[in-house]
RNA sequence: GGCGCGGUAGCCAAGUGGUAAGGCGGAGGUCUGCAAAACCUCUAUUCAUCGGUUCAAAUCCGAUCCGCGCCUCCA
């Protein structure tokens, strides 16, 4: 599997530091508000890239921080007038429920800021010991960009050529560089009673400690990927790496990995500006998770995503086709009296399953004794598809895959050329497809009973020849929001 | 000013030297009592523009135009 990587900015391939064991920091939210969707492109992104690394086999442990203390978390608790971690869990857990509706993985851990600050404290003097950070005369510590040679290294920014701008606020002339950055700040009136002691004195860790002494804590001081949105390159990932290479004197993150700024209306969205739609924003006007996946991942990582109604729309139909498919298949093996239980071998279900080593051991097992029973098309669409994700994850390239399988299967079962066992095979191979993808298991629809009465009442209807009660009760069905669908099958109900 | 990304059909989007994937939409067709749904077929002689290299360029080189991001706490 290739990669780009920031730091080289080159395709790499992944190979684990350790054994068979891929160990990746992702950088989560900060918990201040409901996430919009563009923080959850960087999450399906991330999402992608797990699913696929265990789809070529490696084993994971994935990180995900959650920032639930900085300026924002603070003023939010302040102005809500309650303690800090009652405002931040009310976020968190909106995180959390968003994840399932965006069917993302969850990763193995979710370590807090203000869980780990004796570790953050740890690691900030360890930098002071090692001369590498400084404190100011209001108590604050910084790290000092000056005892780290190669900081700019994953930016590509040359420091040497930087002139410090406007941004650099008044506040900050106790620095001895306007690059240094703060580890640690000292309290302050606005922090109200969010405070923690440290040796050197009381106050809060700055932001990117969090995420060097978490990731060390979970991950080791030298681990294999590290993700995140192309805006947290600089100063975040960097500083990150200043810190925690100054501090264990070993290399920190073999590849980087940064996605692309989702933009809507072709504009930058971001939390300042105020563009942003949240997922419960999508949801209220009609549209699923499901469909919000489709169209956060059908993009590549790398570019930026134009963010749309429309594109939802488009999603939509996609899925519709590839339900189509799949019910198709179905029927196919049905009639061939294949048994359900083989039918059903397949993937995570819902958003909460880890697909553990032992359904992806089960999963693989049936992929192998189906996999004589694909026909070619099917296996070209297998290859191909495991390809595009190989490739930095050529999500289009798999998702042509996917949809030149369709096309293939359409035409196989319209020329009655596909056997049941055939059929059988495609499904499990789909199943094992949506292992990474997550977008191709149908929401179960339960049809009520008088939708399946009436759809009855019309078909007697039909054998009388009595159109006009038959189109009567097909108008009353659609009223109900039911659309029939006559298939040479039969007919079959389909929620409008 | 520095660094970086991008401009491919109505829309979205792959393709980094060998003659334009895929999705949505649209147009025809099949099926059907009629419809709908579904499926099938078709839908870019051309890749922002202009030059150059090459047997061969969307792909390489140069120039130009346009859009976007980062350059201190925003995924």
């Amino acid at each position: 599997m290739k990669i780009h990587n920031t730091l080289t900015q080159q395709l790499e391939e992944l190979i684990p530091l350790e054994g068979n064991r891929v160990r990746i920091y992702t950088c989560g939210p900060t918990v201040y508000n409901f996430a919009h969707i563009g923080n959850f492109r960087a999450y399906i992104f991330e999402d992608l890239l797990r699913r696929a690394i265990k789809r070529f086999g490696y084993e994971l442990t994935q990180v995900m921080n959650l920032t639930d203390v900085d300026d924002k978390t603070i003023a939010g608790a302040l102005k809500a007038g309650v303690p800090l971690n009652t405002f931040t869990a009310t976020f968190k857990s909106a995180f959390f429920d968003d994840l399932k509706t965006l069917n993302i993985e969850p990763a193995e851990h979710y370590p807090a800021a203000t869980d780990h600050i004796p570790a953050m404290i740890g690691m900030i003097q360890s930098l002071l010991d090692k001369k590498h950070a400084y404190q100011s005369d209001d108590g604050s510590i910084y790290f000092s960009v000056a005892s780290f040679p190669s900081y700019g290294k994953l930016a590509h920014l040359d420091m040497a050529g930087m002139r410090p701008g406007a941004r650099v606020q008044h506040d900050e002339y106790e620095k001895e560089n306007v690059a240094d950055f703060a580890l640690w700040k000292a309290w302050d009136e606005k922090d109200g009673a969010v405070a923690w002691d440290a040796p050197w004195g009381r106050g809060r860790p700055g932001w990117h400690i969090e995420c060097s002494a978490m990731a060390t804590q979970y991950l080791g001081e030298s681990f294999d990927l590290h993700t995140g949105g192309v805006d947290n390159i600089f100063p975040h990932h960097e500083d990150e790496i200043a810190q925690s290479e100054s501090a264990s004197g070993k290399p920190y993150v073999r590849y980087w990995m940064h996605c692309a700024h989702l933009v809507v209306d072709g504009r930058k969205m971001s939390k300042s500006l105020g563009n942003f739609y949240t997922l419960r924003d999508i949801l209220s006007r009609g549209f699923t998770g499901r469909e919000t996946r489709y169209v956060l991942m059908a993009g590549h990582y790398r570019q930026s995503l134009n963010f749309s109604f429309d594109a939802l729309t488009a999603a939509r139909s996609a899925l519709q086709r590839l339900d189509e498919f799949q019910d198709r298949l179905v029927g196919v093996a049905k009639n061939a009296n294949i048994e359900q239980s083989t039918l059903n071998v397949q993937h995570s279900t819902g958003s909460n399953s880890h697909p553990s080593l032992d359904v992806r051991c089960s999963m693989l097992t049936v992929e192998c004794s189906n996999s004589l029973l694909l026909p070619d098309w099917a296996d070209a669409a297998r290859v191909k598809f495991d390809a595009g994700l190989a490739d930095d994850l050529n999500i289009s390239e798999s998702l042509a895959a996917l949809f030149d399988m369709v096309h293939a299967g359409n035409r196989a079962m319209d020329a009655k050329a596909l056997k049941g066992e055939q059929a059988a095979a495609v499904r499990s191979l789909l199943a094992s497809f949506d292992l990474v993808l997550g977008v191709l298991e149908k929401p179960r629809e339960e049809i009520p009973d008088g939708a399946l009465k009436l759809l009855e009442l019309r078909q007697e209807a039909r054998k009388a020849k009595n159109w006009a009660e038959s189109d009567r009760v097909r108008d009353e069905l659609a009223a109900q929001g039911w659309l029939i669908q006559d298939t040479p099958q039969g007919a079959k109900l389909k929620r409008k």
